[in-house]
DNA sequence: GAGGCGCCGTATCATATGTTACGTATTTTG
DNA sequence: CAAAATACGTAACATATGATACGGCGCCTC
């Protein structure tokens, strides 16, 4: 059982990595896919693991053969020994391969994953409920805007809530354009803003104004507050901190998912219903 | 593939442990020597299954046969979908839930942890530098462009790099708009997409079509990969499972964030002078 | 633009692997 | 204790599976 790879690499994973580069197109294919199904396509037959792949079989055994295996047997047999080895030891699942440095994880995942728990911990079900009912209720308008950089957060919330109900709205484009839009806005209508800091001052003035024809205002936003809390009939606070030059939006994106999917729960039938029938004109 | 055993086991090991008794002394052995490897000795041969039991190959088709598997495959399959759902949810092995308070916390929230561990564990710090790189080129421009649900990530990545950096164009618009512009791209330039399925053609078509003008791309999917990975020279596959009607993009979030950073450290203190100089313009 | 090189897929081949038939050994039962 | 039934292994068989030869195609070089 001899292997040609006098590598340093641990695992095979690594050792894909390493040699990602110089690997021709079509093996390259077939090196992501196993990364991205690791390891258990590998444990399956040549046939399945090229279609997968969208690649040949031969260009699989190739690709094997470039990482140093004698043939495919060999190459499962060390895929296994790997898993053996993993999961004798429960422990050493958590930190994993991925991190070759230290072996500790990537500080910018445990971050996220941090400030995700911490959020969550501040939010209560009946929040979110709340919250939820409030974006089902099919009678008025639903309007999403985000600062400079949550702007996306509101546009992939709208992509979704347009869908299971009608009438959403993402306000976009110059302040003027959406200013203009207050017109139409009235008491039974909901308001959705991302806004963490630096809070810009139209975002504010915009919001207060909103408030002040009886709009009913939903903010995400960071755990220092945006001064539109003071109109929001609902707020929820993220956490968004990091260990890097940005803060981090991954907790208010959560908060957005965790929120469509709420409020399609509770559309339901109709939700589903609308799905179908959109599909169904694409 | 449906199975003649109707029973409620739910893993093959509970299968073996409640059939144990009724089991003649050979197939007992093979099913001792299976729990004691467990699983990895039954994704092997018959031949090796055999050896490892002390008994011959027939014995071992006649237990699978006795678990209600119809052949060898079938069974080795069985084993393999176990396989993968354990690996796939890391967090759903400690069958301790939530120390806190006696209340679970929100199964999307888990669902979205479990997602990003995941995912990170497949993903190289190598392959992390080696994209950053690329996006801290500066030499040449940089563009993004996602899908239905994806644009937005594009939108949020794009906010960021083009502080940090010159030349950055996030396409947006009709598909005409962006296919335009495929006549201002070149070798030089890079093209990050973000695509999950359902895969849409379109951006299939202008992938392919930039990658024959030599734009190196990088590629931001789900675990089954969009078509376009045949074209990319980097591809991030980001877990998307959701116990809900939506698929989760919040690894791919996550993911962007994660490159945004390493990317600004790598440009480091031109990077930091540009965003000193844009904030004194505001 | 012509020639050379490397990559990749189709088709074919060799064989490892699962499957089955059958005879012997072992246990069970009257 | 005898006879039947079951269990188990040996050996032959069929086929799924990995390996290879070959030709076309695109890409780079000169």
């Amino acid at each position: 059982m001899q292997r040609e790879r006098d590598n340093m690499a641990s695992s095979i994973a690594e050792l894909i990595a390493e040699r990602l580069d110089a690997m021709p197109a079509g093996e390259r294919r077939a090196a992501q896919t196993l990364i991205a199904n690791y390891p258990l396509i590998g444990l399956k037959t040549v046939a399945d693991f090229s279609q997968q792949a969208g690649v040949s079989s031969p260009t699989i055994l190739r690709f094997v053969a470039r990482l140093g295996f004698h043939n495919y047997p060999e190459f499962q047999s060390a895929l296994q020994d790997e898993l053996a080895a993993q999961l004798q030891s429960p422990a050493s699942r958590t930190l994993a391969p991925a991190a070759s440095g230290g072996g500790k994880a990537s500080p910018m995942l445990e971050a996220t994953l941090d400030n995700l728990r911490e959020t969550f911990r501040h939010v209560s079900d009946r929040q979110l409920t709340d919250i939820a009912t409030k974006l089902s209720d099919r009678r008025g308008h639903m309007f999403l805007i985000g600062g400079r950089f949550t702007d996306p957060l509101a546009r992939y919330m709208a992509a979704h809530m347009a869908i299971i109900r009608p009438n959403v709205f993402h306000l976009s484009g110059q302040e003027s354009i959406w200013r203009d839009r207050l017109i139409d806005m009235g008491k039974h209508d909901v308001l959705l803003i991302f806004d963490i800091r630096r809070y810009q001052e139209s975002l504010v003035r915009f919001a207060e104004k909103a408030h002040q024809r009886g709009v009913q205002i939903v903010l995400i936003t960071d755990q220092w507050l945006s001064p539109i809390a003071r109109f929001a009939r609902h707020v929820i606070a993220g956490r968004t901190a990091m260990p890097s030059a940005w803060d981090s939006s991954a907790s208010l994106f959560v908060i957005a998912e965790t929120l469509i999917d709420a409020a399609t729960r509770q559309l339901d039938t109709e939700g589903t219903r609308r799905i179908r029938e959109m599909e169904e004109l694409r």
